[in-house]
DNA sequence: TTGAAAGCGCTAACAG
DNA sequence: CTGTTAGCGCTTTCAA
C-alpha cells in the first residue's frame, strides 16, 4: 500500500507527531527538523491520506450536487460553475443525477449521509422527500422550494415571465400561448406562468396554458408539441417553458409552414451558452447561471460556517431578443 | 455528532462486532439478535459512517472524471452517462473540470491521490503530465493517448473523418476545408484530419486545413472563423472540428450571404443530443457518447478488479446527414 | 521544541 | 453464535 506518516517518521528519525506538525504547519518546530521532514516526504514521495484526515476531522470537503441530469445544458452549465467555485474554495464536487426520480433521489440522500458529505446543493425537482431534514443547515436549493429553513437561490422568475410575455405583446402578438411545467409542483418557475397571466390580463388578452412537465422525456415533450401544431393552431405567440421546448415549437412550426417570426413568434427560457451559440435566432430569457452557482456555493459555505444567511436570494434575468420575436 | 456503531451496540445490549455483523451481513448471527439490532438501528436512525469504512478498507468507491469542462455538451453528456453507469455499479462520481489547463490538471491529480479515489477516467486534453503514472492500473482515458499502459476508449475518428469528407464529396463539393484541432497534440481526433486528407487525395482534390485548437475560448474560435469568412472565401465545403465550430461557420456564412447548402455545405462532429435538438438542420458525425461512457466504466472497473482489459477500444461513429449538406 | 499515547468508527482475526 | 482486542492513518492532548 501507499506510505504512511509512520514511514516518513521512521525514515526521518522523528516521531509521527512531528511529521504531523510539519504537515499541518502547526505548533513549534525547529527549522532544521522541518526541513529534514520535508525532504524525507519528498524523497519518499509521500502523499497524506485525506481519507484518514477526513475520518478524524469528520469533514470530507465533499459537496454533493443533486440535479435531474447534467445532460440538460442548464444543469450542465450550472454544474460546471459550481464545481469551479467549489474547487476554488477547497471543496470537491460529488455529482448526483436524480433523473427526476423520487427513489433515485432518496437513494442518493441516504448515500450522502453515509458518505458524510459536508453539504448539499439541490437543483432537482422532487417533492415530499422527508430525508432532506437530515441535512439541516448544510443544504441549499437552487430554484426549488424544499422545506422551511432551507435557503433558496433562484432566478427572478416572475420578471422572466413578464419580460417574455411583454416582448411578444410589444411585437404585436395577440393570441399567446404559455407552455408551462407541471402546475402541481410548487417550483419558483411557476411564477413565470403567473406573470404571463398577469400581463395578459393587464393587456386585456386571453391567456391559455399548455402543460409540459419538465420530467417528461424529450420524445414525450416532442409529442405534446406536435399535437399542439397538428390540431387547429390558433396562436401567434408562444412563451415556452425552456429553450428546448421553444426550439421544438419552432421546428414544428416550420414543418407546418408557419413562418417565424411573421406568423408566429416564440420565446424561450434559460439562455444557456450552448443555446445562444447553436440557436442565435431564438429569443430567450437568460438565467444568471454563473451567479446562481456562485451564490449557492457562497451561501452553502456560509451556512457550514454557522453564519446567518438569507433565506431567499433572487437574481435578475435578462431578455435576449432575437429573430424569433422580431 | 452522529451516532456510532457503539451507540447501537449499547442500546441493543450487544457488542459492536455483532452490530458490524448485521451491518455487513457477514458471519453467523441468530435471527433474534439480528432483528433486535436492526430494530435498534431503525429506532436510533443510525447511518453507518462510510468514511470510517473507506478508511479501513482503503476503498472510497469514488471515481474521478477529469474533463475540460462539463459546460461543453459533449462532456456534459459524457458526464451524465458515466455518473449513471457508475451509480449503478455502486460507485460515485467526483467531477474535475481541468479547463484544459495543465496546472489545474496537476492540482487535481495530486488531490485525487490525497483523496484516495479508487479510479480515474480522463477525458481531458493535456499532455506531458507525469503524475498520471501514480494512477497506474486505476485509470482509463477517453479519446486521449496518455501514456503506454493506460487503456484508451475512443471513437473511430478515422471513420468519422472519412464519412464527413465523403458526404461532402458525394454532394458535389470540390474545395473542401478541414477545420482541425491543434495538430501538435497527439489526440485520436487527429485521425479525422488524416482521413480527410486521404479521401481528398483519393479523389484528386486539393486539401487544406485551418487549425482551431479546442482549448481556445469561444470568442477566440469565433474570431478565427470570422477571419476565415472575412478573407477571400474560396470553399464550397467545410469539415468542422466539432458541431459548435460548424455552427459558427454556418452563422458566419449566413452573415456573408453565402447560402447553405447551395453555396457551401458544412458538416460537424459530435452529434450531441442538444445539438441534434437545437440544430437539426446540421449534418454531423455522431459520436457514441453513451457507449464511450459505458465502455470506460466497464474497463475501469475491470482494471480495478485486476482483470485483463483491452488496451484500445474503438467504437463506431455514424453519419447524420441533414440540410447543411443537402 | 519534541514525543508518547489515546482515540476517531469500523472491521477482522481470534477466542470462547 | 457472540465478544474481546487490535489496528487502519492521522491529529491532539498531555508530558517531558
Amino acid at each position: 500500500m501507499s506510505l504512511t506518516i509512520k514511514d516518513v517518521a521512521e525514515k526521518a528519525g522523528v516521531s509521527v507527531t512531528t511529521v504531523s506538525r510539519v504537515l499541518n504547519n502547526r505548533g513549534y518546530i525547529s527549522n532544521e527538523t522541518r526541513n529534514n521532514v520535508m525532504k524525507t516526504m519528498e524523497e519518499l514521495n509521500y502523499t497524506p491520506n485525506e481519507m484518514a484526515r477526513s475520518f478524524l476531522s469528520a469533514k470530507t470537503r465533499f459537496i454533493a450536487l443533486i440535479v435531474p441530469t447534467t445532460e440538460n445544458p442548464f444543469f450542465g452549465e450550472l454544474t460546471f460553475h459550481i464545481e469551479k467555485e467549489l474547487a476554488q474554495k477547497g471543496y470537491n464536487l460529488f455529482i448526483c443525477n436524480s433523473l427526476n426520480d423520487v427513489d433515485n433521489e432518496k437513494k442518493y440522500l441516504s448515500l450522502l449521509q453515509e458518505k458524510r458529505v459536508d453539504g448539499v446543493i439541490v437543483g432537482s425537482h422532487n417533492i415530499n422527500i422527508d430525508e432532506y431534514k437530515y441535512f439541516e443547515n448544510k443544504i441549499v436549493s437552487i430554484e426549488r422550494e424544499l422545506t422551511e429553513g432551507i435557503p433558496i437561490i433562484q432566478s427572478d422568475n416572475y420578471l422572466g415571465g413578464k419580460l417574455a410575455t411583454q416582448e411578444l405583446i410589444d411585437k404585436g402578438c395577440k393570441r399567446i400561448l404559455c407552455i408551462r411545467g407541471d402546475q402541481h409542483m410548487t417550483t419558483p418557475a411557476n411564477k413565470r406562468a403567473i406573470a404571463y397571466k398577469d400581463i395578459m390580463e393587464k393587456n386585456s388578452l386571453n391567456y391559455s396554458f399548455l402543460e409540459i412537465p419538465f420530467q417528461l422525456s424529450d420524445e414525450e415533450k416532442q409529442a405534446k408539441v406536435d399535437k399542439l401544431f397538428n390540431g387547429q393552431f390558433v396562436y401567434d405567440g408562444i412563451v415556452a417553458g425552456d429553450d428546448i421546448i421553444a426550439k421544438m415549437c419552432m421546428n414544428s412550426a416550420m414543418k407546418h409552414e408557419i413562418a417565424i417570426p411573421e406568423k408566429l413568434k416564440v420565446i424561450g427560457f434559460d439562455g444557456t451558452k450552448i443555446v445562444r451559440q447553436l440557436s442565435p435566432e431564438m429569443s430567450t430569457i437568460v438565467q444568471p447561471i454563473e451567479n446562481l452557482a456562485k451564490k449557492s456555493v457562497e451561501i452553502l459555505l456560509a451556512l457550514l460556517n454557522e453564519k446567518n444567511v438569507d433565506q431567499v436570494t433572487t437574481l435578475p434575468v435578462k431578455l435576449l431578443p432575437s429573430v424569433s420575436t422580431q
